[in-house]
DNA sequence: TACGATACAAACAAAAAAGTATGTATCATC
DNA sequence: GATGATACATACTTTTTTGTTTGTATCGTA
């Protein structure tokens, strides 16, 4: 598996390539929130404890871009946005899944109490 | 899931907790050289290309911290440093492989070519 | 006596990610 | 005419992560 670049930036393995898509701090959370339900910008940001708007909105764009999310603006005042998890977006719940749950057992193994 | 810290740090979610265990750019690689063989630091660093000698030590160091990997100094000179992946690491190991598996599957998605 | 081999440390610089503060648009209501 | 509601944009600053450069220790060999 040699390097790869995709929008100009260079990739040396798939991991990377993945977790540009779907990794940093906002983008899980924002993912897990509209897993199960359609949501609008003003309720994504009530329930994403310490989120900043300026996070949520360009978060949001990349996620859009890159498939992950679809986004619904409707033409009312005041603005009415909503957004939508798309199958891609479904299929990368699975991963956060397996990463979360990975996450709650190193917890406990490392003694770390939420 | 409220926060939570550790070594100073406030994490959010347990998902953020397990990737500054396994994230960034070089941790993943090395534990995946380590998952079938023991190697010397000289090796890594033939074997992982880009890496500057800085962030492998760095990198081992957090791993080793962690409890990801072992480290076996030889009193020789020149220095000699062996390091072995631990149970912790590899069941690191499965969680690096249904990421990479995913990334694989979204750069194909995606059209990117390596 | 200088040089090479190995595994680092430490200081510093650059780049990337995240966060803060301020501003905009529209229409309804007070 | 000012105020509030919603979903942003833009400029700027701070923090975090990654990378570069130089130096150290020891012993054998040229």
């Amino acid at each position: 598996m040699g390097d790869f670049r995709y929008n100009g930036k260079i990739y040396y393995n798939p991991v990377e390539f993945a977790m540009d898509r779907i990794g940093g701090t906002w983008k899980m959370p924002i993912l897990w929130r509209l897993k199960d339900r359609v949501m609008r910008y003003s309720e994504l940001q009530k329930d994403i404890p310490h989120i900043s708007q300026k996070m949520l909105t360009t978060q949001l764009r990349e996620l859009e871009d890159d498939g992950f999310v679809v986004r619904k603006v409707y033409p009312v005042v005041p603005p009415k946005t909503e957004y939508t998890i798309t199958e891609r977006g479904l299929r990368a719940i699975e991963v956060v899944k397996t990463i979360r749950e990975y996450g709650l057992e190193l917890m406990k193994e490392m003694g770390v109490n939420d």
